[in-house]
DNA sequence: AACTTGACGGTCA
DNA sequence: ATGACCGCCAAGT
């Protein structure tokens, strides 16, 4: 485990994410611990594009799967088709089968 | 130093 | 189901 920052913290969660998975915010301050909530993801996130490694952050949107952060990918669809490239359905900036879709890393990695 | 804002989330009306 | 409010923590102004 990578244990510098919470930024790099959630860095690696979201490079754990697969392709054609999302995850929420809010799971992932969960899984780093309650006490730093959803909008410290979402800040670390916006710093995410001066990280040296590629952060997959469109496949990060809020508890809602809506694509809150699309405006921050320099287009107005940008995310939309990166996250229907890979295999998702998105309408009105929303994920279809969402629920079903959702990767928690409480979950998934759990122990790991 | 104080106030506002934000890629959020849960609860209440 | 929709909208408003509050809690959360950090950064910018």
């Amino acid at each position: 485990m990578i244990n510098d920052d919470f930024f790099n913290q959630v860095y690696e969660v979201v490079k754990l994410i697969p392709a054609g998975r999302i995850t929420s915010y809010g799971a992932i301050a969960r899984y780093l611990g309650t006490a730093r909530s959803a909008r410290m993801v979402g800040w670390a996130m916006n710093s995410c594009h001066s990280q040296p490694e590629y952060i997959p952050a469109h496949r990060v949107v809020n508890r809602n799967g809506l694509l809150t952060g699309k405006h921050f990918f320099g287009g107005e669809n940008v995310m939309q088709e990166l996250l229907e490239s890979e295999g998702l359905i998105i309408e009105n900036d929303q994920i279809l089968n969402f629920k079903m879709r959702f990767w928690d890393p409480t979950l998934e990695l759990e122990f790991n």
